[in-house]
DNA sequence: TAGACGTGGAC
DNA sequence: TGTCCAAGTCT
């Protein structure tokens, strides 16, 4: 009987989200393809990214890159400079690694099983649904930051839903909520077009959502509330020096190491940790031994994930003749590729080097 | 399994 | 200005 019952409910439910989602959705470039390599592509570059940053990526990379085979036959330098500024780089060195699996194992075409799916590099449970549901109409469930959030209101969940209590809640119910006819597709995408514009996470417009009249949190007066927020760390400070060197038309840029922790092998703007907000280290550079700071330029700040961090950009000169080590390198802006820069080495070099 | 991984935008 | 966070995955 209740059974009988929740599927009731859950036809409602479908049935009215379906047909806001007919009318309401975002005519997004990857909804305009069935093809699985430019949404795989797509569900990629959107994960922990919005929409409005991938809209200029997603068009550039499929032009640079416009087959699994091109891709995998890309080098990583090419594949990362088509990528620089979307961040989590891992992303782009999974797409390329993941792509020559493709060539490799499965004729060069993205697997039509989820368990194929899954073993592709930087293809987890989420990335393996959405480019399956979406591009085949598999009958897999999808759940994504959106997903979470949605459900936790119109269930009135109470796990966090990173936790494992609360994530094995959230993929049942996406699996059990899935629409026996229909299009699992255009399902998975109502629910996070649903999340992305009206279920947002701050001051949800509850008055426009189709499914208000069946949300138990908005009925507890809690929807702004749920999902419960998860703790944060505590950040630290990082001091950065970034030195900004000239000759012609072209800006001394470093590679970073192969072996850094993040950024790896990227070029950025020659850069130095300096200290903390409490304290200078101002010998970083002779340790360097090739530059001479001048005068500064502009702060940046930012942050990655527990790092607070705070870089000034000096216009600096070099203070020896001598030839640079092999790491560093003279970047000509203009190249038809790019360069593998760093988001905040793109920035600088976009602005000249001034604020 | 928490924690790391980049960036830009909203408030 | 500081904080939160946006279509996750990996270790």
């Amino acid at each position: 009987m209740a059974t009988r019952a929740e599927s009731g409910a859950h036809a409602v439910l479908r049935k009215a989200l379906l047909a806001w989602y007919r009318d309401a959705r975002r005519d997004l470039p990857w909804r305009r393809t069935r093809d699985p390599y430019g949404i795989w592509i797509s569900e990629t570059m959107l994960q922990q990214t919005r929409v409005e940053t991938v809209l200029a990526y997603w068009p550039r990379f499929l032009a640079r890159f416009p087959d699994v085979e091109s891709l995998a036959r890309a080098s990583e330098e090419d594949v990362l400079a088509a990528w620089s500024g979307l961040g989590y780089y891992r992303r782009a060195r999974a797409l390329r690694v993941a792509a020559g699996a493709l060539v490799e194992q499965h004729g060069g075409r993205f697997p039509r099983d989820l368990q194929g799916a899954l073993g592709l590099a930087g293809v987890g449970r989420y990335t393996a649904g959405a480019v399956l549901s979406i591009a085949h109409d598999d009958r897999l469930p999808v759940v994504d930051g959106n997903v979470a959030r949605v459900f936790s209101r119109l269930f009135a969940l109470e796990d966090l839903p990173q936790s494992p209590g609360g994530q094995r809640r959230l993929w049942s119910l996406a699996e059990e909520l899935l629409p026996p006819g229909g299009s699992p597709g255009e399902w998975n995408q109502a629910l996070m077009e649903l999340g992305a514009l009206v279920c947002t996470p701050r001051e949800p417009t509850c008055g426009q959502c189709p499914v208000a009249r069946l949300c138990l949190a908005r009925a507890q007066g809690r929807a702004a509330s749920l999902p419960r927020p998860k703790p944060r760390p505590t950040t630290l400070d990082v001091r950065l020096e970034v030195l900004w060197v000239r000759r012609g038309g072209a800006t001394l840029v470093e590679r970073r190491p192969d072996d850094a922790s993040r950024l790896a092998g990227l070029f950025e703007l020659p850069t130095r940790e300096t200290g903390t907000r409490s304290g200078l280290f101002p010998e970083a550079w002779s340790v360097a031994g090739l530059f001479l700071p001048g005068e500064e330029l502009l702060r940046v700040r930012h942050a990655i994930t527990r790092h607070r961090i705070e870089a000034v950009v000096r216009a600096a000169r070099l203070a020896t003749g001598r030839g640079l080590p092999g790491r560093f390198a003279w970047h000509r802006p203009g190249a038809p590729e790019g360069a593998a820069l760093t988001g905040m080495a793109k920035k600088v070099l976009a602005r000249g080097g001034a604020a």
